[in-house]
DNA sequence: AGCACGCCGACT
DNA sequence: GTCGGCGTGCTC
């Protein structure tokens, strides 16, 4: 007789679903989670659906489900979710399953875990190792034995010996549950009138239920965090899950706090830092409904929550939630589609939402819950231009005589200042003297930027360092190096002549060592324990600096005009956010940019503090180009260790594409960074309507182009972030 | 993504 | 003569 067959879909780089038998007595549904064998191997993989009719050619080569695993199954909402996604993003199905399964093998039975105790009389025989032990075991509670060995300086032996002795004695200790509940009254916020409106109307939003999209849009220390944890409090009554999105894990830390003061409890944490044993613990407790609110970085997205009820995305604007690597996705779009497919409310909160967010806001697609004011009568800071080509410093140095000057007065009232510059390092170029040769990465089409801290000339790229080298590699003159432009680095050095005996704390992240070093020297700046705190980005998010009343940005053009259609806005929302990290608890914010373009509308904007014009000037420019949200846009990228077969195969490509009236291809055309690690990059960009399935267009025109070939490879990417 | 298979360089 | 480099192709 025919055995049953079902499709099953596999965590590896394949599109579709392979057919396995069913051995007669299991049990098979759409969504179980099954071990099934592939090639050589047993992978575990996921019903995707019921084989009526399996293709007769297979039926020799057909293997059985090796079995069945006791998890819950994939449901159908997040099963349509993958799907969505790999059609979306033109990944192959098995690896969105993969995001989705990312708990790895370690779903196996939970582990013991043991812990120690007094249990009896004193060891016939004594010794100091088990005086030290059994000193540490006095206070008659329970330990684990590693600890036990570190804090009483003993082997296990000694703890074993004990044991054997019966003075102590071995307990199961209680797995302790990834989450405790959170209480939604745990404490009562105190909302001003405005907050208490927005919060009303988004507790309704989640109460009613059913797909809806929120944008609480509200500037820095407006409250937009206490007002959507009321849709949290409000989800967390009704029983269901509640999905946080953050843009980066190094936020996670002080939301905990914030959290927790809220309601009682921390939250579940989901992001890649989570050692194997947590993440499936972690994974495991979400899909059995013992989490109620987990708080997570992008992947969080595919976890398979067995009742979410919300998701929320924090800094819905921030760069961080486009994945580049793997699977090209947009948390932030994808966790729309996420509550759509789900039918549960979304709320995105930003204080300088992106254009896309504000389209839809304007358009009324988003409903917009506007929190206008800082909170307790803060002022926004007031914000001024210095125009370098008037006022700039000398030739060599970087904070023009005004800015110095607020920082002296800053530092004399006791006050902190912020020196913000987004680029890392002592020096993004350094160049011979005497004949013009600039040092540059062997494997990339990239400057080699100076970190004097590491001693090392790094590649930002690709990651390759060297020490700087004695003598110019092209004319052999020696000590003729020159370090040219700012990074943080050099600017500490400037700071400290300026500002002697002031006390200058640089981040950026490649001095953060560990992200409880980092939070320890974020504390420390809260407290008043530095006056000048000279940064990258990595300041901007997120961090609350009480004693902060002055903030300079060094180079406030950087990042505009590097040809990437989002520049304004992202310079725009970067330095809104560094600036609001003035005055914010005391006294008068100061914010200024340095500029060489004071007229350019991102300065505008931020100087008159005139949000919405902005945002109005840039919507109308995107209209007229077509660039999203008004128009889709793809990017196809080829590379090849050689530069002939990069550029010969995406011409091919491009002559390939199919015919059609809306879309329009350009290129190939190299790209800005024209080799990356020794690869070379050639460029295809396609652009379509708003209303065009971009998508499909793509996959057809993939299915009739020639394949690459050898060492060439094409990374595809719907709606890409990132222009380089 | 793995993993096997296959075809060219430096060694026990 | 083999060990092993990673390019190519397949996995129900």
């Amino acid at each position: 007789m025919t055995k049953r067959v079902v499709d099953v879909l596999v965590p590896v780089a394949l599109d579709r679903a392979y057919s396995y038998r069913v051995p007669d007595g299991l049990d098979l549904n759409p969504g179980d989670l099954v071990t099934v064998p592939l090639g050589s191997r047993a992978v575990t993989g996921a019903v995707w659906a019921e084989n009526a009719s399996p293709n007769s050619r297979l039926h020799n080569r057909m293997k059985d489900v090796a079995g069945k695993l006791d998890i819950p199954p994939l449901k159908g909402e997040i099963r349509k979710f993958i799907d969505w996604v790999a059609d979306y993003t033109l990944s192959p199905r098995g690896m969105v399953l993969r995001m989705a399964l990312r708990m790895g093998e370690h779903l196996g039975p939970e582990r013991e875990r043991v812990g120690v105790r007094l249990a009896g009389p004193p060891p016939a025989r004594m010794t100091p190792a088990r005086a030290r032990a059994l000193q540490f075991f006095a206070d008659g509670l329970t330990h684990s034995k590693s600890n036990a060995i570190k804090e009483a300086g003993v082997s296990t032996g000694v703890i074993d010996g004990l044991i054997d002795e019966g003075t102590l004695e071995t307990v199961v200790l209680p797995t302790e549950p990834v989450a405790s509940p959170p209480d939604p009254d745990f404490l009562a916020p105190d909302f001003t009138p405005a907050q208490r409106a927005a919060a009303d109307a988004i507790r309704e939003t989640v109460a009613r239920g059913g797909y809806s999209a929120t944008l609480i849009d509200g500037v820095t220390g407006s409250g937009k965090t206490e007002v959507y944890f009321e849709a949290v409090a409000e989800n967390i009554r009704r029983k269901r899950q509640t999905l946080i999105l953050m843009p980066e894990i190094a936020l996670t830390a002080q939301f905990r706090d914030r959290f927790a003061a809220r309601f009682g409890v921390p939250p579940a944490e989901w992001h890649s830092q989570l050692t194997p044993r947590r993440r499936a613990r972690t994974w495991g407790a979400v899909a059995a409904n013992q989490v109620p609110v987990i708080v997570g970085a992008r992947s969080a997205l595919f976890l398979p929550y067995a009742d979410l009820g919300l998701i929320l995305v924090d800094e819905e604007h921030d760069p961080a939630y486009k994945q580049e690597d793997g699977a090209h996705y947009h948390a932030r779009d994808m966790a729309v589609v996420r509550a759509n497919v789900a039918q549960i409310p979304i709320v995105l909160a930003s204080a300088t939402p992106s254009v896309e967010t504000e389209v839809n806001a304007r358009r009324g697609r988003y409903k917009r819950l506007h929190l206008p004011e800082r909170f307790g009568g803060q002022h926004q800071p007031s914000i001024e231009a210095i125009d370098m080509t008037r006022e700039g410093p000398p030739r060599g140095r970087f904070i023009a005589p005004r800015l110095a000057e607020a920082v002296k007065i800053a530092l004399s009232r006791g006050e902190q200042a912020l020196l913000f510059l987004n680029r890392r390092g002592y020096a993004p170029l350094t160049l011979c003297r005497a004949c013009g040769f600039r040092m540059h990465c062997p494997d990339c089409d990239a400057w080699l930027v100076d970190h004097r801290f590491r001693r090392q000339l790094v590649c930002h790229h690709c990651g390759f360092s060297t020490p700087q080298p004695k003598e110019c590699p092209k004319c052999h003159a020696t000590d003729s190096f020159m370090p040219v432009g700012p990074g943080v680095e050099r600017l500490e050095q400037e700071a400290a002549e300026l500002f002697p005996g002031s006390r200058i704390l640089v981040l950026s992240s490649d001095l953060v060592e560990s992200v409880e070093r980092l939070r320890q020297e974020l504390d420390d700046i809260a407290q008043g324990r530095f006056d000048i705190v000279i940064g990258t980005q990595l300041v901007a998010k997120g961090h609350h600096f009480p004693k902060l009343n002055l903030v300079g940005v060094v180079d406030a053009d950087l990042g505009l005009g590097n040809g990437d259609p989002r520049a304004a806005e992202r310079t725009f929302q970067l330095l809104h956010q560094v600036v609001g990290r003035a005055g914010r608890e005391a006294g008068q914010g100061h914010g200024f940019l340095q500029t060489h373009q004071p007229e350019h509308p991102v300065m505008r904007a931020l100087i008159v503090g005139d949000r919405d014009a902005f945002y109005s000037s840039e919507i109308a420019l995107r209209e007229a180009t077509g660039y999203p949200p008004f128009g889709r846009l793809a990017s196809m990228v080829v590379t090849a260790g050689d530069r002939h077969a990069a550029e010969g195969y995406a011409r091919q490509l491009a002559s390939a594409a199919p015919h059609d009236e809306a879309v329009r291809v350009l290129g190939p055309a190299e790209a800005p960074v024209a080799v990356v690690r020794g690869r070379h990059r050639f460029r295809l960009l396609v652009k379509s309507p708003r209303a065009f399935d971009l998508s499909g267009y793509l996959r057809q025109w993939l299915a009739q182009a020639p394949k690459p070939r050898g060492s060439v490879k094409l990374q595809v990417d719907v709606d890409p972030q990132s222009f380089f």
